[in-house]
DNA sequence: ATAGGGTTAG
């Protein structure tokens, strides 16, 4: 009561005269005084009884200072007193006005005022131009930077660095270099603000040289010009030079300021020289400039992209974090790291501190989803950037797209994408990706050639996702004709899309043109090589996957963990034990390769295979660490070769105790009974599968004629030309036991007469696909099956039979390999 | 008296 009395008390007096006569006794300087103006708007109506009138000059003081004091309402109020107590604002005036509104950011403020302004001059232009550029409306911008010049306006630095401003904002260098010839004629071209302008314009379009013509030219240079250059040569390549002109720098008696060190220690990271990071780091601590968040950010990035991610912590746990780059940054690098969840924490930590996401935190939170196939988390931060209305953002939308894919929602995918108006490349490439990420080949391959006819630009990603997707469906004839459409494209030199063509001829069958691929490359990378070497291994051709490892050391390639991989497999495919075991010590000693659970079952395999089963069997118990289910399925397979019933059955039971749910497993076992007939334990292996809920996988086959693929189950008489497949089964049948072969029918699983196992061997589907590929396919050429499960033991043997009678090449692919046959023999030489 | 230059993340 008494507060709002005694307030009221002081409201009557008429502060801004007493004010007046102080000003003189303490000499404040002119504009650190609250001008009459604002009080009068500050008082309000009490005023408007008193007839105050103010000149231009007044107002102008008074704008300027809501500007300073970034005070909207008042600003407002004084611009609507002026308006209603008549008084008149001159040029000079209403050019601080357009400003104000400019600097609050209600820029169609701007516009109306520059518009029904009576006289305009350049400053008028210049201050709207600017602001329209903040704000993004570029055209509008450029159209009166065009008036400016065609109403004969003078050109001064203003306008210059203005409209240069605008050129590398709109990405038209061009713009900014017709500007340049004005500059010189003007003789304006050795201004310290127009020259760091100009070398910005030309930094921006790649042309260091004409921009260090520019910074020769500037009189005076001072801290901004030499930072321009500085981070003009950081910014092309050019971090030598750089480094080089920071020593010209402070030769000249100049310090470093934070844009310099942000320039100079992203210089040091396009080095990837940590230790020149560290040093800039330290000067920035010396100097406090590690709290500006742009020094911050680089350290960051150096650390993080360079050097141990933690330094980069540390970096960030230094400054006060009220800054949503730095979280954002942070955090993405965790996700991109795989350290989800530090990346999650430390998402929900920016959370608590109330620092609001934007579409960079919120595409890294989401990578962390897709990363550790997180769906419902996904689906919370989905409804999240909905509220935030960040569900239109480039970035986000394709994040999201990801999440929901690599969950294997593709459904839910695929309606975020139908939503966008227009998806760009990036989108369809996460779709594509998606999809083969799932195993669905088809459907990717159709999304592709829906881009195609979209016309959408199809980039590095896009090439060799669809090109797995043709190895995921063995389609030889699709991988060729994607290959014809990148050879009309500048991705035809790609490494990266070559890599992927090899990888897809080798894994549709045709180890020929992988290699055609392979020779035609300009340049191989490590994934080259290693692509080619696997490829070989994958068909048996142990020989040519030996040579091409010796032909790589030769090129000074070093190999990797991946490279043995191959080369061991490709040991193990043609029987080369003492090979093997040298290349294996030779990962360690010569090469520093720890050797990972993939390389142990290779040299379990390797000796297994050649029937060196107590060899594999010590191999095992020597390994220095716990042997995985793939390591004992390897040599449960070696003993299903070699008919080991013991030893079999002990690696069976390690791997169930691993896994029990492993329907390989199961299959083998029974296989491997079977195959010592014994159905008691045939049996016993059907009936624990059944106890534990495993269930066979049904085989399937699949073959590709003129770009349409068939498939066909075990017993399959869906197919239209079931009848014409099955008297060609018919006919193969009569012939293969008309050659004298008789059939190991100890694969079928069940305890049945011989007579109607036959007949259900006879009916297993790469039987079925073969048959229809004999039906169809071109008298003489060759057959390329693919199957889901391991080939049949007994098919194997018929295939063996029918490409000798036939005379024609088979191949087919199965879960683990090629099998070749030409002529009656296999390529894997009845190992697998 | 009013307008101007350079630096961080996919």
């Amino acid at each position: 009561m008494i507060k709002h009395f005694q307030s009221s008390a002081t409201k009557t007096w008429p502060i801004h005269s007493l004010i007046r006569q102080t000003v003189p006794l303490v000499s404040v300087p002119r504009w650190s005084y609250q001008s009459e103006a604002v009080l009068l708007a500050d008082e309000g109506d009490i005023y408007v009884s008193r007839p105050a009138k103010f000149d231009s000059y007044a107002y102008a003081r008074a704008f300027q200072e809501c500007i300073n004091q970034g005070n909207h309402v008042r600003g407002k109020a004084v611009h609507g007193h002026s308006l209603k107590s008549g008084d008149c604002l001159d040029l000079f005036c209403l050019n601080i006005l357009l400003n104000m509104y400019a600097k609050f950011d209600v820029v169609d403020e701007s516009c109306k005022l520059f518009a029904e302004m009576p006289t305009r001059n350049m400053v008028s232009f210049v201050t709207l131009i600017q602001a329209l550029t903040k704000c993004g409306r570029l055209l509008e911008a450029s159209q009166l930077f065009r008036r400016l010049h065609k109403e004969g306006h003078e050109l001064n630095q203003f306008v210059f660095t203005t409209v240069l401003k605008l050129s590398v904002i709109m990405e038209l260098p061009e713009f900014g270099w017709c500007v340049h010839a004005s500059i010189s004629k003007l003789g304006h071209e050795s201004n310290a603000y127009v020259g760091a302008a100009l070398l910005d314009t030309y930094s921006f379009s790649g042309h260091v040289f004409d921009a260090k013509k520019v910074f020769d030219g500037i009189v005076g240079k001072d801290i901004v010009a030499w930072t321009g250059m500085i981070s003009c040569y950081a910014d092309n390549a050019c971090a030598e030079d750089a480094l080089q002109l920071y020593s010209g720098m402070i030769m000249v008696g100049l310090k470093p300021n934070n844009f310099t060190l942000t320039s100079l220690i992203k210089a040091a990271a396009s080095l990837s020289s940590v230790a020149l990071g560290k040093t800039l780091h330290g000067y920035s601590i010396k100097t406090s400039y590690t709290l500006d968040p742009y020094v911050c950010g680089s350290l960051l990035d150096i650390y993080a992209k360079y050097g141990d991610i933690e330094d980069a912590r540390a970096v960030f746990e230094a400054v006060p974090q009220n800054d949503v780059i730095l979280w954002s940054f942070m955090i993405a690098r965790y996700a991109q790291a795989d350290q989800n969840e530090e990346a999650l924490s430390l998402f929900r930590q920016m959370m608590h501190a109330s620092i609001e996401p934007n579409e960079y935190s919120f595409s890294s939170v989401l990578q962390v989803c897709a990363n550790i196939r997180g769906l419902n988390m996904g689906r919370q931060i989905h409804s999240h950037v909905v509220k935030m209305g960040l569900d239109s953002e480039f970035f986000v939308v394709n994040a999201l797209m990801n999440v929901y894919a690599k969950c294997g929602n593709l459904e839910a995918s695929m309606e975020i994408f139908s939503c966008l108006s227009n998806g760009n490349d990036v989108s369809w490439n996460t779709l594509i990706v998606g999809y083969t990420q799932q195993g669905f080949g088809e459907d990717a391959l159709r999304l592709f050639y829906q881009m195609h006819i979209a016309q959408v630009p199809k980039t590095q990603v896009t090439y060799s996702s669809a090109l797995q997707a043709c190895a995921i469906i063995a389609s030889v004839e699709q991988a060729r004709q994607i290959h014809s459409l990148i050879s009309k494209t500048n991705l035809s030199d790609d490494v990266v899309v070559s890599n992927s063509l090899i990888d897809s001829y080798a894994k549709c069958g045709n180890i020929k043109d992988a290699r055609k691929v392979f020779d035609a490359m300009i340049e191989h990378d490590l994934i080259s090589w290693n692509t080619m070497i696997c490829g070989y291994a994958a068909h048996s051709l142990g020989n040519d996957a030996l040579s091409l490892f010796h032909q790589m050391k030769e090129h000074n390639i070093k190999p990797n963990s991946v490279t043995f991989v191959g080369v061991l497999s490709a040991c193990s495919n043609v029987g080369l034990v003492h090979h093997g075991l040298n290349y294996f010590n030779s990962m360690s000693e010569e090469y520093c390769i720890n050797p990972s659970m993939e390389h142990y079952a290779c040299m379990v395999r390797l000796l297994g295979r050649s029937g060196l089963l107590n060899d594999a069997m010590e191999f095992i118990d020597q390994m220095p660490v716990e042997p995985n289910v793939m390591v004992w399925r390897a040599l449960l397979g070696a003993c299903l070769v070699h008919k080991n019933i013991h030893l079999g059955s002990l690696c069976a039971e390690k791997v169930l105790e691993i896994d029990p749910q492993d329907e390989t497993t199961y299959v083998l076992m029974s296989n491997l009974y079977a195959s010592g007939r014994s159905w008691e334990h045939v049996a016993l292996v059907r009936k624990s599968m059944r106890a534990k809920g495993v269930k066979k996988e049904p085989g399937c086959s699949w073959i590709e004629i003129q770009s349409e693929i068939h498939s066909f189950c075990m017993g399959d008489n869906s197919h239209p030309d079931t009848r014409l497949i099955h008297a060609m089964l018919e006919w193969l049948n009569v012939k293969v036991n008309r050659a004298g072969y008789i059939s190991n029918v100890n694969v079928v699983l069940h305890d049945i007469d011989d007579d109607q196992k036959e007949r259900l061997v006879w009916v297993h589907s790469e039987r079925l696909a073969l048959a229809f590929g004999l039906i169809k396919l071109r008298p003489g050429s060759r057959i390329c099956i693919i199957k889901n499960l391991r080939f049949c033991q007994d098919c194997h043997a018929v295939f063996k039979e029918i490409s000798k009678i036939i005379q024609r090449q088979i191949t087919v692919r199965d879960i683990n390999r090629f099998h070749h046959f030409e002529d009656g023999i296999c390529s894997c030489g009845d190992y697998w």
